[in-house]
DNA sequence: TGAAAAAATGATATGGTGTATCACTGTTGC
DNA sequence: GCAACAGTGATACACCATATCATTTTTTCA
């Protein structure tokens, strides 16, 4: 079984045991960002659905959808970029730390990384010196990955 | 002299040091970014020009005029909120570290910090594990600011 | 079963941010 | 004064996102 499909019949599950439902749509649309790791924008996604199974999905649904999917945890939205991805701990039962997101602004690619505890409540007790609180301690970082900076040098 | 005319000139003398002229409309949209501590966007600032100094301003120019501030190291970008404030280090002589800005949620206003080296050292650190190279150290990091947190108690 | 209620989706319009492009104006330097 | 250039204006457009109202589908339960 490929890893999307592993990954979605996991979503599936984690739907029905919250009694929420995985539309087909829904399901289209997650496999969208499944599919790769780059991050993809609405408008995007709704190509995708459109090329790969037909459907002509409005950005307004597309939408909708990608807040259902934030909501049950599946996916995350990027501010930076203003795109959205698959959450790589879609498959994982366990808790997981905050993560946060490194993007290669060349080619999207997106690697959700966990960084030691410690760092982030050094960070946390800097911005509290500073009066203010972090809302979310989930950072976005604008990176190079390798292959771009190989291709670049 | 008020700190905002300070600045303002403090800003004119780095631009004829570097050979470059801070015209008055470029002043304006300064000053617009330094009247407040809040992050505001490009349209914002060609309704302050308009209002304050009834200066009909293209949003394309104050692009343009934000563009040049940000060569000229007297605003910043902030990618998270679309949104521009100025430099807070605009009346230093001396270089600084990477910024870190705080922004609220909430009202806008945003805070420079700036944290200690080891501790960016060591979130690089675990940038660089995960096979990506960090393009700016520079976070934006979604907060509340107390008074907003106050309010909202 | 079948009608009411709720959830999901469609369609349309609109607003905010940002860029591409071409034209025009004002300044500088020779 | 004129060429070259920097600065600015005007228009059009692309993309991201939301508001609103209509329609369809599914659930619920008498």
């Amino acid at each position: 079984m490929s890893r999307v499909q592993a990954a979605i019949d996991h979503a599936e599950n984690s739907c029905k045991s919250r009694g929420v439902k995985l539309t087909n749509k829904r399901r289209h649309v997650l496999s969208g960002l499944l599919q790769s790791n780059k991050a993809k924008s609405a408008y995007e996604l709704a190509d995708y659905c459109r090329d790969e199974f037909g459907e002509k999905l409005p950005a307004m649904s597309v939408y909708r959808i990608l807040e259902f999917l934030e909501e049950e945890r599946l996916v995350h939205k990027l501010n930076l970029a203003n795109k959205y991805i698959a959450c790589s701990h879609i498959t994982c039962d366990h808790d997981h730390g905050i993560s946060q997101f490194l993007i290669c602004d060349n080619c999207q690619t997106v690697k959700e990384i966990t960084v030691k505890k410690s760092t982030i409540n050094t960070l946390k007790r800097n911005v509290e010196d500073a009066g203010f609180d972090l809302v979310s301690p989930q950072m976005e970082l604008n990176c190079l990955c390798h292959d771009c900076k190989n291709k670049a040098a």
